[in-house]
DNA sequence: TATGAATGAGTTTTCATTCAT
DNA sequence: TATGAATGAAAACTCATTCAT
């Protein structure tokens, strides 16, 4: 039913393959420098046709959204829940959001970058949904801190902010080609993370 | 600061007007998606007045990047050149960067996200800069790891880059009228980042 | 009226309210404004199923006019035809016309206001139609100033087109919700008309 | 300053060349027919010239209101306080509308027809200053009802109405090369108007 | 009989920039 | 030094219509 063959522009469905060219392109040129006609001509669509499923060019850029914080909701969600020390739950979520971001780092790019062209009622949406997001996360560093496995003078909420926006600023330097692997930067930024929180006099 | 100029009064703070407005502008809604006509209006001035003193809109925008290029590449250096331990220089650095990117919070905030939209030849210069920055800054951060003040097993680099990326994404969650002073948030910010960088063993 | 066809009964009365609701939209907003989009969706119908019964928009206006006219024409010829003195037959016709031009004052509207619209054929033939419905009604008139009923010194074209006038003027300040019923509209109107057509010299 | 010649469209300044082309296409395909490009280049005009001046399509639309209703009001207004009885000022203001009226058919036509096409403010104005206009019509008949000029029981307002039907709608028959002048049908008009008024028993 | 995908030409409007004054 | 008229290219979006199914 879905691609039988693995490249040209005609396989997979049309909104799919409109999707992931306005997201190479928001991230590449931004989105109000990205004209609806070069994401059309990328997904080798017509103007007409995009607008047959997308009703303007904001909604695409709503879709880069819905997407990625689905993705990542949802597995930090299944991380934060499973069993494990606060410790060993928050080296698990750091690591697969350093490795998902960097799978992703056109949408987190998109995420960060254009955030502000979102639509006023979209744009609320998706502050709440980061705010949830961001304060999961922050309760797995609350409860280490509360179970002693974590520094209690730092701010988890700082913490959180800082981790976050080491994470975007990824896309500023990270490439796929360079030295170290995703799984390398990932255990990197997660022990960096973890150094930061441990306790001043660790426990002898 | 510059221009002790011999023409009337007036004129001399049209161009500082138009930087000023064309920063915020920026800031507010994006490069692209600000028009030349906007920053005429918001300066006092009219579109011929603006391409008097500028060449074109990129120009604009080039200028807000010289100017805080100059003023952060200078503050480091004068601190990294200071005397004190490496810990002593990180830690004045560090609360430097954080208090004056607090300051110029709408520059920042260009910095990052309109990059590209610089036109290739100032955008080659700004991140040659930028560079120069990250690694006087990540000196600082390798002169402490080799006479062991620092952690050593943490890659300096990354450490740097996680720093500006959460100094960067402070314009996403800092309002300066949120219930941390800027001095606190930057020793808040510094503490985290030296806390990440203790040694594992302590010194004893 | 028409259409006591085989098929389906809900098929039947699709053309029957794709053209309802044509003609309320062209009068609300105006042929070239509303689109084939709005008149299948206000029908409830496809815009596949709307060109499945017209064979294009202009068609669907066309219709509008068929209507009308049909129904005016004939209207006015049995009155015309029938027997009394011409001020009698003036009169029902009078009546006849600001009754049933109030009872269809989106057609009205439509006819008078988007003939422009219409295909060159087609515009052609209305308004041949539309000329003979006038001298229609202009004979009346010279009849009843043939035989002294009437002011002979008054030119029945004038008289015709100025009634007419009135009648399409009905659609922007008539409102069936209004102070006056339809049949004491006609009856106003129509004492109008005769008023402007007794002779100088009352009958002794 | 003005004209110098008589004919070429880049004589009179750009803002009047384009509101009479603009007037002339809305006369002629209705204003959603018609486009700003048809508008420029009738006026010899780039589009962008076209919006230099205009801020919008619909602007122009109200300009051509605003000048007709302007024009209109003033001389009823000057001929309704001038001295006589009601029934030679009415005479004078229906023959004035009509010859006003038939020398800026193209406007009259715009007006009526394309109404429903001003932004919601600019037709709440527009019907504002249109219904003074009609009452200060109205109010000549009324005067002459009340001094016994005129029958006192036909409706002022429905005569008013039916007038001004009867004048829009020379718009749909009225040539200028036809066989009678622009002052014979202003008489003819104003004699049918003052006809229907005539009292019933008329002073002996 | 009816659908919905797709097209391509057309719509209004914006904008950076130039230039005569 | 400054203005405002003018341009021309490009923007987002709409729409009547066709057609395979």
């Amino acid at each position: 039913m879905s691609a039988r063959s693995e490249s040209a522009p005609t396989d997979r469905f049309v909104p799919e393959r409109l999707v992931e060219a306005a997201t190479r392109l928001f991230a590449d040129k931004g989105y109000p420098a990205t004209s609806v006609q070069e994401i059309a001509d990328a997904a080798g669509v017509t103007k007409g046709g995009l607008y047959h499923y997308f009703k303007s060019k904001a909604e695409l850029l709503h879709e880069v959204y819905r997407r990625l914080l689905f993705l990542q909701t949802y597995r930090l969600e299944q991380i934060a829940t499973s069993s494990g020390s606060p410790a060993e739950r928050l080296r698990a979520a750091a690591e697969d959001v350093v490795t998902s971001s960097a799978n992703s780092l056109r949408e987190v790019t998109v995420f960060f970058r254009e955030m502000h062209h979102l639509p006023p009622t979209t744009l609320a949406t998706v502050r709440a949904e980061r705010r949830r997001y961001h304060e999961r996360f922050r309760g797995l560093v609350e409860e280490g801190q509360r179970v002693g496995e974590f520094r209690p003078d730092i701010s988890a909420d700082l913490v959180t902010h800082s981790f976050f926006g080491a994470i975007h600023h990824m896309a500023v330097w990270y490439r796929p080609s360079g030295p170290k692997s995703v799984t390398e930067i990932g255990a990197d930024f997660t022990e960096l993370l973890l150094s930061s929180l441990r306790p001043v006099t660790p426990a002898t």
